[in-house]
DNA sequence: AACTATATAGTAATTATTCTTAATTGTCAA
DNA sequence: TTGACAATTAAGAATAATTACTATATAGTT
């Protein structure tokens, strides 16, 4: 569970960028953030939009899909690895990594240092500039191995 | 470069698994199969389908598509983690990890016997059942990083 | 309070995927 | 070799996901 504080952090952090980048604050772009940073489910663009449209009955998609993209393009949250299925949003961006279901398709966070310090292979580090290394593990979840 | 005995046992292989599954084997399917070992690019649906139909005219994309998913269904092919575009296909079934490009979004397979040996979390293997590893570089391709 | 660049709602267009149907085809067994 | 049957196909249409457009509204600043 999240405290109170990391979550006002993250807040400010949006303020913060969203500013850097000359974008404005508006209600929409606050509530489609908090409700990201809710969610525990990485998130399509229409699972949010049916999320939000409770609160603010009259926000288009297309505003809440168009946010996200900024969102991820101005860093502040992920784009998920998929499968040509919907987008993913992740709001978490210190490093982590994922396991997929590959049954009911949900994904799940954790934490390892193993992993968040593998070394690249010469054979790419020499060719390309590596931003970012993830591990992304597949099997049964917990609900799923029973089937 | 794939020397002509290892497509052969590929072609083999996707004899045999068809005759598994009960699975008829096609003019069409058997086009598709021998495009994507040709591929070198991951390829979409519609990649594929473009490709094919100057072979077979009267092709279908939905017969393009469906074969596919069936395909990677019964495990002669993956598809591969993207970010909500279209489904890329691999017909490489070995272990191997990709690179993809932020930038023009072209995923590149490299193989590292280190990160096929990366062990799982104890977190993790305990709750799921972890069937594959697979590690995901992101970072700029060398065409794109000197834009 | 006014100005201005940016964001929004609403609508439309585009692209990707899946479904439905009737006709065709591969496979197997006689 | 042939016939029967179940699987597969093409074609069109439906659905889902994404992106584009534009007149209006708003945040942030002066």
């Amino acid at each position: 569970m999240e405290s109170k504080l990391q979550q006002n952090k993250k807040i400010e952090m949006f303020y913060q960028r969203s500013k850097e980048h000359g974008m404005k604050i508006t209600p929409q772009r606050t509530a489609i953030y908090e409700e990201l940073l809710k969610a525990k489910d990485h998130p399509t663009a229409d699972d949010i939009y049916k999320r939000i449209v409770k609160k603010i009955p009259n926000i288009s998609f297309d505003t809440v899909n168009r946010t996200l993209l900024t969102f991820s393009k101005i860093g502040i949250t992920n784009v998920v690895e998929g499968y040509g299925q919907a987008k993913r949003y992740d709001p978490d961006m210190d490093i982590h990594h994922h396991f997929r279901c590959i049954h009911c398709g949900s994904i799940i966070d954790f934490h390892s240092s193993e992993f968040d310090n593998i070394t690249v292979p010469d054979e790419i580090s020499k060719q390309f500039t590596v931003i970012s290394k993830k591990v992304v593990l597949e099997g049964l979840c917990s609900k799923c191995r029973k089937g």
